[in-house]
DNA sequence: TATCTGTTATATATATTGTATAACAACCGA
DNA sequence: TCGGTTGTTATACAATATATATAACAGATA
C-alpha cells in the first residue's frame, strides 16, 4: 500500500497516516486480516518517529479498524457497528452540509459528488 | 441567533463558533446583509476572549461568509464560488466516505442521511 | 538466547490555542 | 471637536497538542 505524507500540510502527520490507511481499506488495497508494517518499520520507511506511527495505530484501534497484538503487530480488523458509524457520520456531515447550503449547493449536487467518490473507491 | 459553546470539547472554541454561525446562515436564522455582534460584544456574551471571536470572524471572512467593516462590524456576505465550494466539499467528503465504506455503509445509506440533514436545515 | 512485537516512560522543541492588556486608525453621533 | 464605537495589530503569557529522541519493559517467536 502506498503511503504519502505531506509535511507542509496543516493536518497532523498521525491524522494523515490514519486517513491513508483508511483509504487503503476502503479501496481494498488492504483487507481484513492483513498485517500492517510494525510501528518501527513504517516509521523508518516514511521517515518519521515511531511514536507518531504508534499514535495513528492506537487511534485506528480505538475507532475499530485494527487490532494490535504484541506478537503479530497491527492487523486489519474492522469492528462494524453500523448504527454507531452512521450516527458518527451524520455528526460529521452536518458542518459540511451547512457549508454546502450556504454556498448554494443543492441536495442533488451532493448526491452527485457522493456518487463520484463511491465510484472512485470501488474502482480502487 | 443562539450560540452554544462546549468548553469541554476537543474542538477549538473559534472553530465551534465558526460552525455555529455557519449553522445560523444555513438555517436562515441570519441572512445576507445581517450584522453579527461586534467581536467585543460577542466575546462578553459568550464569556471568552475578544481575540477568539476575532479569529472566528477572520476565518469566516477568508472562507467567504462575511465581510468585515470598521464602521459596520461583521456583515453576512456570502461569496458564492460554487465550483470551488463543490471541490472543497469533495475533498472533505473523501475521508468521511472512506470511513463509511470500511464500516459497510452503502451509497444509499449516505443519501438517506444527507437527505435527513438537508430537511433539518430547511425546517430551521 | 537473540530478536521481533506493542507499550510505557521521560525529556525536549515547536506550534496551536486561549487569554490579557494595550494601542491604532476609521467611522459615527452628539 | 469629542467621546465612543468598529475591526486590526502587537506583545506577552500559560496551557495544550504535536513530533521527536532515547530508553526500557513484557510477551511472543525462531
Amino acid at each position: 500500500m502506498y503511503v504519502k505524507i505531506d509535511f507542509n500540510s496543516d493536518e497532523a502527520i498521525y491524522i494523515q497516516l490514519r486517513n491513508q490507511i483508511i483509504y487503503g481499506i476502503a479501496t481494498s488495497q488492504i483487507q481484513e486480516g492483513d498485517n500492517l508494517p510494525s510501528v518501527r518499520e513504517l516509521a523508518e520507511y516514511i521517515g518519521i518517529n515511531m511514536h507518531t506511527v504508534n499514535k495513528a495505530y492506537t487511534i485506528l484501534k480505538q475507532e475499530g479498524y485494527v487490532k494490535l497484538d504484541r506478537r503479530k503487530g497491527a492487523v486489519i480488523a474492522i469492528d462494524i457497528d453500523k448504527i454507531q458509524a452512521i450516527e458518527d457520520m451524520k455528526e460529521e456531515l452536518r458542518v459540511i452540509l451547512a457549508k454546502a447550503i450556504c454556498k448554494n449547493i443543492s441536495c442533488q449536487d451532493v448526491f452527485e459528488v457522493v456518487g463520484e467518490i463511491f465510484n472512485e473507491f470501488e474502482r480502487g
